[in-house]
DNA sequence: AACAAAGCAGAACGAAGGTTCTGGTTCTTT
DNA sequence: AAAGAACCAGAACCTTCGTTCTGCTTTGTT
C-alpha cells in the first residue's frame, strides 16, 4: 500500500444510504453517487464493487444503524409502550425530514426497505432473503418489547405479541408509503396512535 | 377516419396497469409495453401520449377498478366488518397471485399506489396530488364502513372511525410491501386479523 | 378503381446509464 | 532520489431507453 484512500468508506456508505433512501435503486445513478460523495468511480468500484453490491452494503448499514438507533432499547429489560412509541416518533422524524424547511422544498426521504421490496426483491433472490431476515428481526424486536409492555400492564393480556409485532412492522412500512405521498406528521402520528390504541388494555 | 384501431384502448390499458403494477414505472420500458400489449409504438403514443401520461391513466384505471371491485360495498347501508375483511382478502389474493403456481415462479404483483409513492410522488406534484386524493378516498370509505360496523356493534364504541380508517389504509400499503418481499398469505392474514382485533369490542 | 387519412412495424436518434480504461498524480518505501 | 503501487479525474464503450421518423399497408369514401 503506497497511497492512502482520500475518503472514509464508512461515511461514504452513509451518504450512499441517504441517496438510495431518497431515490431508490434505479433512479440513483453512479454519477449521482460520485457527485454526492465526492469519491471517484475508481474509489467506489474498488471499495464497494458494482452498483448492486454497493446497494447491498448500503442496505445492511441502513438496517444496522436503524437497529442500533431504534430497536436495541426494546431488548433491554423494562421496555415499555413508550419505547415502542419512541421508535415510531423517530421513524416519522426520519421520513418527514426537517420541518424547518417548507414542504415543497424538503427532500422526501424514503425507507430503504420499502424501496428494496418494490424495486429489487422480486427479481433478486438474495436481496429478498436479506430483506426478509431484517423484517423478521424487526417483528421479533417489537414482540419482545410488547411482551415486556404486557408485563407492565400496558397492553391487553389477550394480545398475541408475535402477531402484534408483525402488525407494528407492517405499520412501519405503511407510514413510509404515506409519508412519501406527502401526508403530514400529524396524520402519521394519528395512525400510530390508532394502532397502539388497539393494543392497550 | 379511414382505418380503425386494431386494439381496444381499455384492454390495452389494463395490460399496462398489470405491467406497471409488477415492475413499477422506471423498470417498465416502452418496449415492454409494446411487447406485452402487442400494440405498436404508434398506437401507444397516439392513444395515450408519452410514458408519463400513460402511467397517469393507468393509475387512474387502477384506482377506479379497485374502488369498484372492493370499496363500493362499504358505502351501501348495512356494511359490516365482514365487508372490510373481504377487502383485505381480495387485496391479499391480488398481491400474492395465483397460489397454484410455486412461489419461485409466481410473478410478484405489486401495488401501483406504492410504486407511485416511492418512485414518482416526491418529484411529480401532480401525481402526488392524485395519489393523495385516492388515499383519502380509501380512508373515507373505510371510515364509512367502520361507522356502519360500529352501529352493528362489531367494533368498540370509542373507536375514532376517521383515524381507524387511516390506519386501515396504512395497513393496506404495509401488506403490499410485505407481500412483495415474499411473506406468505397466512402471515398477511395474521396482520389483518391483528389489526381488526384492535378495533373489536 | 383511385385517393388519402390513419394505421402499423421497425429503423433511427439523442440522451443517459453502468462499467472499464487511460494517462497522470500522489506518497510510502528502498 | 528513484521506484512503483494505488489513487484520482474523466474519457471511452456499449447498452438501454424514450421518442420520433420513415416507408409501407389498410380501408372507407369518391
Amino acid at each position: 500500500m503506497v497511497r492512502a484512500r482520500a475518503f472514509d468508506p464508512a461515511t461514504t456508505l452513509s451518504q450512499v444510504v441517504d441517496l438510495f433512501s431518497s431515490k431508490g435503486y434505479t433512479d440513483t445513478s453512479m454519477e449521482d453517487i460520485v457527485q454526492a460523495t465526492g469519491v471517484s468511480r475508481y474509489g467506489i468500484y474498488g471499495t464497494f464493487g458494482n452498483k448492486r453490491e454497493l446497494f447491498e452494503q448500503a442496505l445492511e448499514q441502513y438496517a444496522e444503524s436503524m437497529g442500533k438507533k431504534s430497536f436495541l432499547r426494546l431488548l433491554e429489560p423494562g421496555a415499555s409502550l413508550q419505547h415502542i412509541r419512541a421508535i415510531f416518533q423517530e421513524r416519522i422524524d426520519d421520513l418527514c425530514g426537517d420541518e424547518n424547511f417548507p414542504a415543497c422544498d424538503r427532500e422526501y426521504k424514503g425507507c430503504l426497505f420499502v424501496h428494496t421490496a418494490m424495486e429489487l426483491a422480486p427479481q433478486d433472490e438474495e436481496l429478498r432473503g436479506v430483506l426478509q431476515r431484517f423484517m423478521k428481526r424487526i417483528s421479533k424486536a417489537f414482540s419482545i418489547g410488547l411482551d415486556s409492555a404486557k408485563g407492565r400492564g400496558e397492553i391487553r393480556k389477550d394480545v398475541d405479541v408475535d402477531r402484534a409485532g408483525q402488525l407494528l412492522t407492517s405499520t412501519l412500512f405503511g407510514l413510509a408509503v404515506l409519508g412519501r405521498t406527502g401526508f403530514s406528521r400529524e396524520a402519521l402520528h394519528d395512525i400510530v396512535d390508532a394502532t397502539l390504541e388497539g393494543l392497550r388494555g
